[in-house]
DNA sequence: CTGTCGGCAACCCGCCGACAA
DNA sequence: TTGTCGGCGGGTTGCCGACAG
């Protein structure tokens, strides 16, 4: 069940705790593109445009009162202007602007640990990393033999949980221990799910979760059977639109299914760049294992998902083939889904060690960059509170605050090319240039070590490094050194988040710096990419007879586009959806057993839906 | 989530437990009237009649994965010919027989205990009434001496659950350990569920489970969420009804939301009294805390609920006044739901201890009626299975399996008249013949000590009553002595349970009876009702400035009617509802919080909701 | 720095008959 | 007949430093 986070103080404190949980929004007043095929996906055939440009009148948070789950309701009307803007041309700054603007002014610190074995397990507490609690914890008295003290920490509810907060140890560390166990019981915490502690401007703690796996895919459903049931249905829906009149609909940042909802923006400046067949690119998105990787592909070709419904949509409109065929993911994408690949020798050697890594690539190339090795990744949306005030202190990007846009030291952008290329790690010199670019606006490393930590399930920091210049332990006090990121949201990584070397995280003001790097990456797009469109037909791409034509791949894309259709519409059609999500934990058996309803036996057979509690019920009894 | 007893095998042996659970459902075939006014409550204004006679076309059982809450999917095809027997006339028995086929043969033993403190603590095991044991479970070798053995019972969900049951004490009784616990907590049982063992005719055992209380609202919430949210919502209710083609409604005996579908013969013969202002009535129902007790009052006047909307629509057309001012409940009811009341002195003393009553009341009148002391009970649908093949061998009636109707050898139906009065407890002889025509049709006595039993929290077994005829032991292993019912679903009691003077129970074959019983009653009622409409307008039955009156009964019927309306419409429109049935034990938190969205703060303050949960947490560290 | 482990205490679960309602 | 309790044994929880990666 939700609650809604709806009393006045609990908004405001709370919405900062929502944000870190479910990723960034659309804000209040911003400009989205709507996608009702995304979002009823093959429910019904509309009367629908495929895109609506709309503006977002209210944003309501929520989060699910037993699994925590995040989501929220967005009220969009539908607005010509938008449209207006659409038809004229291609984006204006103007835009990105409107959907950049905040008013928050402090700064949160915050630290998300991803849980061990020991964490869950009942033999002890919760092992803090040293930083985060010197950062977030109140401070201790080291003098004192073994010093401890009570932390209260709220949840999303507003519920307060409490932990005796000790130092203790040979060498010393910072446990969790009473209460702990309690905390991980009622919330079903287990090892790979995540916690965060978030001090807020007042010092009080908060705490909020980002489960790991399963019940994504759990809240897949959930989301999408409420976004279809909302009160009134379909047909309210498409009244309310075509009648130009507010409609209200779910989204969970953190959920693949909430693709359809874009910003207007890249939405925009994605179609400014008609993507040819040929075309390499990358997408980050999570599987089903909550595992996010980046995947590399090559755009094979363009034709209307749904002709006959969605004539001229852009939805999924592009044909793509996978490099890794095991992607368990349609052969489909939005063009605002995926982003030109660098295909850089590296990119195929993603996992690492994530120091040496870092060492190898980023030597510090200018001495006066004493600030985050890391910066801040690109977000969808310019919501929102934490992602403010970044940047303050570099030397490579002046902040202008009052609009809360950039205004580049690059006065001339570097030439960024994307070479359409079969083979896996073609480096031309312009590309070379491209890794430049990001390198010196100080962007590259944190888009590259975001994408490269998203996937991993365990890595959380980086080994430490010593910062050149300020030494050891001051350069983590700054603005941060290395941007940590772990469990982020699907599609696009909505934090601005720039973080200590151990898993702790100074939240700061980037989007704006991020929707500015979108659109300089837009213009450089424009310019530069070839169009191979004429020269490519879909079935020329693939040799004949390999197995890289649909047809004879049972395994990947064509089981693939099974799967996704018959997840997709499935799960969100049927009562059944609903009531598979009742308990976070139950989410797996509970799904597979009423997948069986579309014609996929997904469990071995009814009876193994509860399998394991069954098995320890039965076996309760010698 | 839902699972569905889909497995042919799991439908034929589930049907009898859940029914055992959930109550009597609409038959197969059966006609119905459907409401949807009721189902739809207040969502929108249709353009349908506010009564749809339909043929029950199929009937889908679904229990709940984790909370194990039962419901229905039915599905409804509009029927002219249904309509058409309507407006020819009154009910036809020809009618009712159609709603009482059936052709299952044997005859289950079950039983079924309110859990106690004890049962529900860590501390012990569970305590199996004696004659349960006797009769459900496998014998035991009593020569042994400590005689165990290992139980196993399949759930509505096929899932099965093993026990110890062991024989020791002293005195020596029937316990089931090793595994009892597990299963409690896995279900969350609380003292005051119920837990209901079944052997069907294979011997094999089947469990199932009743909850108490709370479950209940939540399971409305759930149950109208689902109804109203149902894929493709309203519109294409309406749609489907307008032209005459079938539809799917979800369906839970056990709820007062589910009222809106009724027997067609009942619809029927209710329509055929005309309830007059001034009539006395009875009604069962559950209140929230699923206290069920029966409530007596006093029609004062009829008119439309909603003559906007609904004009001519007999849903809650029925003004009432109650004798208990405490009832939470509205003022207005529709005229199938109650019953004329016999106003004798002991309604107003219901609590009285089982025994003494049943010793008091019913004396053996008739040394040859050897067979139940309580006869079978009214049911509103002659569904199934387990209501057949009843009364077999008693002598006041004979039953004719062939078409399931009863042919009464009471050919000479005594007078029943429903006088109206104003007092608690006028007794009229002609009052008396009607409580004789009970009585003497062994109908009496079940149908009273069903409503007494009903509404106990923790009651559930009358002090055990030697059998003046048969003595001790034997009486109960005949077709049952005394009817014990508990933790029976709202409004109408389905079942038809003679049972032993412990809380076993053998089911038989008894829904034509009711009906018939039914019948009886409607004909009598015809015949001897007063028309009192004239003489009664509603101000006039409420003494001004008294209590009574709407304007001056803030806590009681003005309240309700507000809760009434808060609940099932608010609760049935919103995600809220949908999600707010997660777990079955948070569901009053939740429930609680939401209905705050309504205008309602039924909890003190936001925190409150999870109030025990959050206490336990806190005070984890001292 | 922090994940995991063995050691060990305290607690609670759950089986037992006693007892009484 | 059966609900509750004290007794008590055993399993689990959870706090501790040791140790190692």
């Amino acid at each position: 069940m939700m609650i809604d986070l709806n009393s006045a103080v609990d908004v405001e404190e709370g919405m900062e705790l929502w944000e870190a949980c479910a990723g960034a929004l659309p804000k209040r007043g911003s400009s989205v593109v709507y996608f009702p095929q995304g979002h009823l996906q093959h429910l019904s055939a509309l009367d629908l445009p495929p895109h609506i440009f709309c503006r977002v009148v209210d944003v309501k948070l929520h989060a699910d009162h037993t699994s925590d789950e995040v989501f929220a309701q967005l009220t969009l009307l539908p607005d010509t202007q938008i449209e207006l803007k659409w038809s004229q041309g291609p984006v204006g700054t103007q835009i990105e602007q409107d959907d950049c603007i905040d008013d928050k002014t402090f700064t949160p610190q915050m630290f998300c640990k991803t849980l061990t074995a020991s964490d869950t397990s009942t033999h002890g507490g919760f092992s803090v990393p040293r930083r985060a609690a010197e950062d977030c914890f109140p401070p201790l008295d080291y003098k004192q033999q073994r010093p401890s003290q009570e932390l209260v920490a709220k949840d999303l509810h507003g519920i307060q949980w409490k932990f005796k907060h000790i130092y203790r140890g040979q060498p010393r560390r910072h446990l969790l221990t009473t209460g702990w166990s309690s905390f991980v019981n009622k919330k079903k915490l287990v090892s790979g799910d995540a916690v965060l502690f978030l001090k807020n401007g007042e010092g009080e703690l908060r705490l909020g979760i980002r489960r790991a796996s399963q019940v994504r895919s759990g809240s897949t459903a959930l989301g999408s059977a409420i976004q279809q049931l909302n009160y009134g249905g379909v047909a309210s829906l498409v009244k309310s639109i075509s009648s130009k009149s507010a409609f209200t609909i779910c989204y969970n940042p953190r959920l693949i299914s909430s693709e359809f909802i874009v910003p207007f923006y890249k939405f925009s400046k994605s179609l400014t760049l008609t993507f040819s067949a040929g075309t390499r690119f990358k997408i980050r998105f999570e599987t089903d294992e909550a595992v996010e990787r980046r995947h590399c592909g090559l755009v094979i070709g363009m034709s209307d998902l749904d002709p006959i419904r969605w004539p001229g949509s852009k939805w999924r409109s592009l044909l793509v083939r996978w490099d890794d065929l095991d992607i368990t993911r349609g052969n489909r994408v939005s063009p605002w889904e995926i982003e030109p690949c660098s295909p850089v020798t590296r990119s195929s050697n993603l996992v690492l060690p994530a120091s040496k890594r870092t060492r190898t690539i980023f030597p510090p190339e200018n001495a006066d960059y004493s600030g985050p090795r890391d910066g801040p990744v690109v977000s969808d949306f310019g919501e929102s509170a934490i992602f403010q005030k970044v940047l303050q202190g570099q030397e490579m990007l002046s902040f202008d605050s009052s609009n809360g846009s950039v205004h580049g030291q690059i006065h001339q952008p570097p030439e960024v090319s994307f070479v359409p290329g079969f083979g896996d790690s073609r480096i031309s010199t312009i590309e070379s240039n491209h890794g430049d670019f990001f390198r010196r606006t100080g962007l590259y490393s944190s888009y590259e070590s975001c994408k490269v930590l998203q996937g991993q399930e365990t890595i959380v920091c980086p080994s430490y490094r010593k910062d050149p210049v300020l030494g050891d332990k001051s350069s983590s006090r700054r603005n941060g050194s290395y941007n940590i990121l772990q469990g982020i949201p699907a599609q696009v990584h909505p934090y601005a988040l720039v973080s200590s070397p151990s898993s702790m995280m100074t939240i700061q003001q980037t989007s704006s710096v991020a929707s500015d790097f979108c659109s300089l990456l837009g213009a450089e797009r424009e310019h530069m990419v070839t169009d191979m469109r004429a020269s490519f037909g879909v079935s020329d791409i693939y040799p004949r007879n390999s197995q890289a034509h649909p047809k004879y791949m049972p395994n990947s894309l064509g089981q693939d586009m099974m799967k996704d259709n018959q997840n997709e519409i499935g799960l969100a059609q049927l009562p059944y959806a609903i009531q598979s999500c009742k308990d976070s934990r139950d989410l797996v058996p509970t799904c597979k057993s009423s997948c069986r309803l579309f014609g996929f036996s997904l469990s071995e057979g009814r009876h193994t839906s509860n399998n394991e509690e069954t098995q320890s019920q039965i076996h309760a009894f010698m």
